[in-house]
DNA sequence: TGTACATCAGTGAACGCGCGTTCACTGATGTAC
DNA sequence: TGTACATCAGTGAACGCGCGTTCACTGATGTAC
């Protein structure tokens, strides 16, 4: 039963993933806050209200739009990592970095409306919390995956007691998501995602103009940086 | 003469103001992209179009809330920064990192419309740069002022050689603007800056909910990592 | 000091636009017997 | 296999909303002589 597709379910599925489509198409043209049911139902020759029948409402397409977003970027550096052996951590890393560039760099719009200004009104719902985690897990897990066991922060930085309810408060998370590295490891990957985040924004908002643009080395000399801190042996 | 205002003169230099306080008021509340020009007129008790008279456009409005979001966080940071002796450039660095984060999360709306998403189909006129830069300043400056010049970068991390062109292009930022430091702490110091800013927008933006949230001991251990990446001495 | 004219702030109506969402409806597709 | 009914996709009209901007106007304020 269970793998027979009616002719309306299978046209309700294409349709469902037209409808994305085009929102995304109107996404990546005007931002989304342009974004408007009635004119991604005039594109596709609907009336505007047949799109009630796929989605609720604006803001449930939106969220699609966020997840598929999120996992778009999350399989993207998923795979970039998986095509380098784990005992290159560094290589993993570099690979990571640069695959969220080149999305955010190729989906301006897309990355805007996940990792921007939050739309005004919109709350992200609990199907999102997973794929928005994807990078920053697949981050952790290539430190984690390191051929010794995490790496040794200690490597350059002086290491820097985290306070306790700071390492508590890691140490929750690390225990919850099974993530297998030490807390200060985790202080610093998670220093790094925002780092790596920042700089990615700051580029695409335009704020590197000026002083680092265009920002190809910088990003790179950055990288390699951020790699240091994370303690990652020069690859091979 | 030109100490001499009319009626007419004073009456439109505050209806500006007050037109610039209302639109803020809104912004603060609303966000953005649903600040209106007939909202403001309407709580102001005029018509309209009577805007007109006093900002040729919204985009104009906006434009003078941008500058006056970055003069406002400007002028904050420099002023902790001064607060502090120049012989402490740790103490000066945390506290313009604690002033930025502490300014962003009084006006989260405001750090949103500069730092966040760009305003679709809003260009930023060059009357924005100078204000738009003055953490950045603020920042390297007190590298430069640090009492023995600029901090000696290789203190911790191992100094990597810039790339030529990416040497080329810091250099030529920092003749351009006098800054009065070296490469490798230029490329560190606009690196600490995108990091900075990547912390306390995934703070506000709400991606460290379910890690590093509440936030404040991540941050000011974040801030202090950063410091050493600077290279700057322990405070005293 | 007083008058004639120029400047300018604010009004009110209008233009033209697009939006999200609801609702009663029709006709086609699917299901049970 | 054929019929009767239930489900559901898509229509078209409507509701109610708010927006930015233009324009001819009035009356008050400022300026020159």
């Amino acid at each position: 039963m269970a793998a027979i597709r009616t002719a309306r379910q299978r046209a309700r599925e294409e349709l469902t993933q037209d409808i994305k489509e085009e929102a995304r198409r109107q996404l990546a043209a005007e931002g989304a806050q342009r974004l408007s049911l009635r004119a991604v139902a005039r594109e596709l020759g609907m009336v505007s209200s047949a799109l009630y029948r796929y989605f609720p409402s604006r803001d449930d397409l939106l969220t699609a739009l966020i997840i598929d977003a999120y996992d778009s970027l999350g399989e993207r550096v998923e795979t970039a990592v998986a095509a380098i052996p784990a005992d290159d951590p560094r290589g993993r890393f570099v690979a990571l970095c640069r695959t969220v560039r080149e999305w955010a760099r190729r989906h301006p719009h897309e990355y805007a409306l996940v990792y921007g200004t939050p739309v005004p009104g919109y709350r992200a719902p609990q199907t999102t919390v997973a794929p928005a985690s994807r990078v920053a897990l697949a981050l952790l897990g290539l430190m984690r995956d390191a051929p010794a066991g995490p790496p040794p922060v200690a490597a350059h930085i002086p290491v820097r007691p985290l306070p306790g309810p700071l390492a508590d408060q890691l140490a929750a998370v690390i225990d919850r998501m099974a993530l297998g590295i030490g807390t200060q490891e985790m202080a610093r990957g998670l220093i790094a995602w925002t780092q790596l985040f920042g700089l990615v924004s700051f580029e695409l908002f335009g704020h590197l103009v000026g002083s680092a643009d265009p920002a190809d080395d910088f990003f790179a000399h950055a990288v390699e940086d951020m790699a240091d801190y994370l303690g990652l042996p020069p690859s091979a």
